[in-house]
Parts: C-alpha cells; structure tokens; sequence
DNA sequence: AAAAAAACAAGACTGAGTCTAAAGGAGAAT
DNA sequence: ATTCTCCTTTAGACTCAGTCTTGTTTTTTT
C-alpha cells in the first residue's frame, strides 16, 4: 500500500466519483490536485489492478477513453447517442435470465443501452 | 457505390465473416488479398458508414480493436475471460425489460457477459 | 463532354494506454 | 535501527487503433 495506491483509493471513496463516470486522465488530474507528481503510468497501473481486484468497473467507450466506475452494484448504462450522456439503469433479473438463456454462469456483464434522452429529444423536435 | 465499397460488402456477406467478429485490420487484410491497393482509410470509412447505415454492428473491445459483426439480428456477446473467445447469445425479451424498468425507449444494445468458457473451466481445474 | 461532387490513396498524425530502465519506498529479516 | 529484497513509482519513449489531410481519381450531374 503506497501514498499513491491510498490516494487513488480516497478519490474513489469520496464524492469526486460518487455515481459518477470518470476517465482514466480525469482521474489522473483529479490525482495530480492532491499529489502533483504523480506519474500517468501510476495511475493507469493502479486503476488496472484496482479493476483486477473487483474494487472499481472499467466500461470501454466506443471511440473515447473508457471510463471507470466506482459502484459496487452490478449495473447497466443507458448512453444517450445525441449528447453522450450516460445514466445508471439496474437489471437485477439478468445473470439469471442469462443462466436460463445460455446455460452457463455468467459472472458479470457490460450492457450498454443506446437511446435519445428527453433533453436530446425535445432539442431535436424543436428544429 | 464504388469497386472498393462494393469489396467491403461482398467479405461481409461471404463465408469470411458468417457469423464472425473480424477486427478492421483483418478486414484490411482480407480486402487486401482482393484489391491489394486499398487504403487503410478507405476499409476504416467504408466501416463506419456501413455502420451508420445499419448494415454491420460495431462493438469495442477492452483494450483491443474494435470489431465488427455482420448479425442484423440484435443480441449479446458472450466473452470467456480466459481465452477471449467469442460467442453470441439472444436476448428476444431485453429491449422490452429494458422500457419496463427504464421506461426509456431503447434503440439498441451492446451486451457482453464474461465468463468461463467450458475448455477453460476443464483447463483450469486439471492445474 | 465538362463541371461538380464524392470517394480513394498514401502517409502523417492523434491520443489512450503500455512498456522500460532507473530510482525510490515499503515491509521483512537481522 | 540497518540492511536486504522486492515491489512501486517516475519520466518519457513507445505502440497501436483509428483519424485526418492533401492531392488524385472516380463517379455523378448537367
């Protein structure tokens, strides 16, 4: 347990990425706020053994930076296609409906839910 | 619709790709092996209009390239954590679960479940 | 056939993420 | 407390998928 392992940890915890989504360089800035030295290769070495060690999600993003995720809950993301929005959406029944879709266990899922979120909706009709 | 688009089309639709996940550089490859001349460009533009017009399905990977699937039908993918084999798997009932408990209209989908394939679990238990 | 628009080729460029070599701690053993 | 060993950090080079640019060719329109 380094101070940079510890750091990366707390910024986790707090409310900095409490539901939120956060790339791997936001991190990195949010990082370098509280300890300026800190080496990019540090922060992508610790968010990767963070994932292997199930504390943090990594979601790939189509084109982009994948972001990280600090919820413990297993989760899908509903991505608005017009302004990249991305919101939380619980299916609770879905590692079972897999297990009697496919027979076999699953143990954890990415599901990326594309749609047009009212804001985008509204925008787009007013045109 | 030119030599180069009408190449693209024509690997989607033939044994090359039935039911495979072809990354864009096999692709390159393939369309190589036809037209030795063609630009990287051209295949990846090619790609993401086929894309935008529906006809193929980008789906982006952890850490790796993309790759693209020739499926109209929309469904899942299930990727061993192991061996990062690929298989599908459909979900008829998830976009109406998905506006039951969102209430959103979902367009379309991206799921990927991680497990353990067969080979692997009898692989890895015989260590 | 000429002009305009679209697509292509070649290769430079971008940016997220990884790797490497050297230096710096952290914990263990003495 | 001191030394040893091993793992982590640093800084920056590097990789690789994918994009952009410039000039050229092809297609489409008139």
């Amino acid at each position: 347990m380094t101070k940079q392992r510890a750091l990366m940890l707390s910024i986790f915890r707090s409310e900095l990425c409490k539901g939120k989504h956060r790339t791997a360089d936001e991190l990195l800035v949010l990082a370098r706020e509280k300890m300026p030295g800190i080496s990019r290769a540090t922060v992508y070495n610790n968010l990767r053994s963070m994932e292997e060690e199930g504390l943090i999600r990594r979601i790939s993003s189509e084109g982009g930076a994948d972001f990280y995720d600090s919820s413990f809950i297993l989760h899908g993301h509903l991505i608005c296609t017009e302004c990249h929005k991305i919101s939380d959406v619980q299916v609770p029944t879905l590692l079972d409906d897999m297990k009697k879709i496919s027979g076999v266990d699953v143990e954890s899922y990415e599901l990326k839910l594309r749609y047009v979120c009212d804001e985008c909706k509204a925008k787009s009709s007013s045109v």
